[in-house]
Order: C-alpha cells, then sequence, then structure tokens
DNA sequence: CTTGACTCGGTACTATGGTACGGAGTGTAT
DNA sequence: ATACACTCCGTACCATAGTACCGAGTCAAG
C-alpha cells in the first residue's frame, strides 16, 4: 500500500504521515524501488492508535513514548498505566484550572447589568484597573 | 518610566511588553529623545490587565479585541459582556472534552492490572489495535 | 506516448506566546 | 574616562501539530 491509500484508510493526509515519520512516531517502511513508501496493512491502524492516543489527551511526544515502550521488551504493562494515570492526573488539573476561571468569569458577569457604555463596565474595570483616558495621553 | 522599570512592577519580562507592543496589545509609547520608550505609569496596570485576562482563559487576540473595545467610544458594555459569557461557554465545552478523556482513559486504566510484560496490556492493545511483531516486519 | 495522478525530499509557513541573541547606541556611576 | 547597565531593532529560535508548496521523478491508463 503507498502512502496515499494509507492516508486515506486512516483519515490523515500524506503530509502527516510523513510528519509522524519525521517525529519517529511511524517506524520507516520499506520503498518500492528504493523509491516509494511500501506499508503494510497494519501501518493503518498504527495511525489510528495515534489518532486515539492523540484524542484522549497525549501529546505527540507521549505517544511517541508509548510507543517505544511498546517496542521495549523490557517494558512492562506497568509503565503503560503509570502513564496513563499521570495523564488522568494532568487532565484532572486542567480541569480544575479551567473551573476556577469560569467561577471568577462567571463572577464577573454576575456584577454587569449588560446595560451603559464601556467606561462603567464592572468586567473591563475589574479585569485590570483599565484607565482608558489616561492611558498614553 | 523606561521599560525595564514597567517590566519589573508588572512582573513581565522586556521583551514580553515589546511583543505585546508589537502585537498591538500595548500602545506605542512616546520616546525620549526619538530613542527609549517613556511609559506613564498606567502602563504597569495596562500589563496586568493583559496578565489578568490572560489567567482567565482569553488568548492575546481574544485581549487586543477587549482592548480595542475599551478604545471605541460606540462599544458599550454588553459587548464586553457577550464575550466574557461566550468564552464561559468555551471552557465549559473545553471542560466537558477533557472529563470525556478521562472517563475514557479511567475505564481504560481500570482493565489493567498493573503487571504482566506489555504484549498484553490491555490499554495499549485496547488503544488501536496495535501489534507490535506484524507491524512493519 | 502522452496525460494526469501520485510520490519524492526539502523547505517554508500557519497560530500561540513568548525567549534569546547580536551589535549598536546611550545613560550613569565611580 | 571608562566600565557597566540599560535600551534599541531585527531576527532567529523554542514547542505544538501539522499544512502548503516546489520541482522532479514515476506509474498507469487511454
Amino acid at each position: 500500500m503507498k502512502i496515499g491509500q494509507v492516508a486515506k484508510r486512516a483519515g490523515v493526509g500524506v503530509e502527516t504521515i510523513r510528519f509522524y515519520e519525521r517525529k519517529g512516531l511511524l517506524v520507516q517502511p520499506p520503498r518500492i524501488h528504493g523509491q516509494y513508501r511500501e506499508y503494510p496493512t497494519e501501518a493503518v491502524d498504527n495511525i489510528r492508535f495515534i489518532k486515539r492516543a492523540k484524542d484522549l489527551g497525549f501529546s505527540l511526544s507521549e505517544i511517541a513514548e508509548l510507543l517505544s515502550l511498546g517496542t521495549d521488551s523490557n517494558a512492562t504493562c506497568a509503565d503503560v498505566k503509570r502513564r496513563a494515570v499521570a495523564k488522568i492526573s494532568a487532565i484532572q488539573q486542567r480541569m480544575t484550572d479551567l473551573h476556577r476561571m469560569k467561577r471568577a468569569l462567571g463572577r464577573l458577569v454576575a456584577t454587569c447589568s449588560g446595560t451603559g457604555p464601556i467606561d462603567h463596565c464592572p468586567i473591563i474595570t475589574c479585569f485590570g484597573t483599565f484607565k482608558k483616558k489616561e492611558a498614553f495621553r
């Protein structure tokens, strides 16, 4: 299978596959006449693996690590689990941050009636001590 | 006040201030002898405004919009409020996405005993149909 | 045998939010 | 007067995850 076919089946662009190869996420496949990449059918699954891991919040470098674990015979299931658990914590942390932001913004919005000129907007004034008139006069 | 002083007071780097100026987040201040930037004390507040808005989840381009609202006499409080409400929705959406990821990862982790070789790791195998042995042989 | 589709490698560009560097000029303190 | 700090501008660079473009080569069908 050539790169375009693989790309179509995996639902990514051709350039993306070459990009993943450069990044070490995909093994360099053999070439037909030393020219065109010739992929086995498993290559499609490998790309789907990357997509799914990405959807679960792993970055490409983290995925590269997971993949290298997969080819390391010394690696254990526990290594994978540890990374997954760490990712869950990171996601939780990010959610906590977002929740804090949302609450702060919600409080700000609640103080704003939504009427009147911007000069007295509680959101703008509470945001910073933004002074339109005095700035750089 | 020169740029280094402003940077120190606002808690950012000198380069950051010049970066914000290039991005249109900060008005170009007058120059001493047409050379050094001379900032009024309000400049520190303007940078703190940017920092706070950033902490609340606004991107620099969104902050630029907020700032241009602040200098637009036709803009109203409602314009600001609309942006804040939209940002709350975006944050909520992001949180929902993260929650979905976390749940999916949690389910995966639960299926993994954390023992044994990587070949049979449920996380790796469920992730994609990752086939180490068959890939690119 | 020519046309069109595909592929090659390399490089440049997108957006995001800065940081780092280099050579020149300037301002201040001893 | 000379050293050192600060500032100037422009440019390049970091990570992230690709996308776009280029000229050249190749492959299959009509």
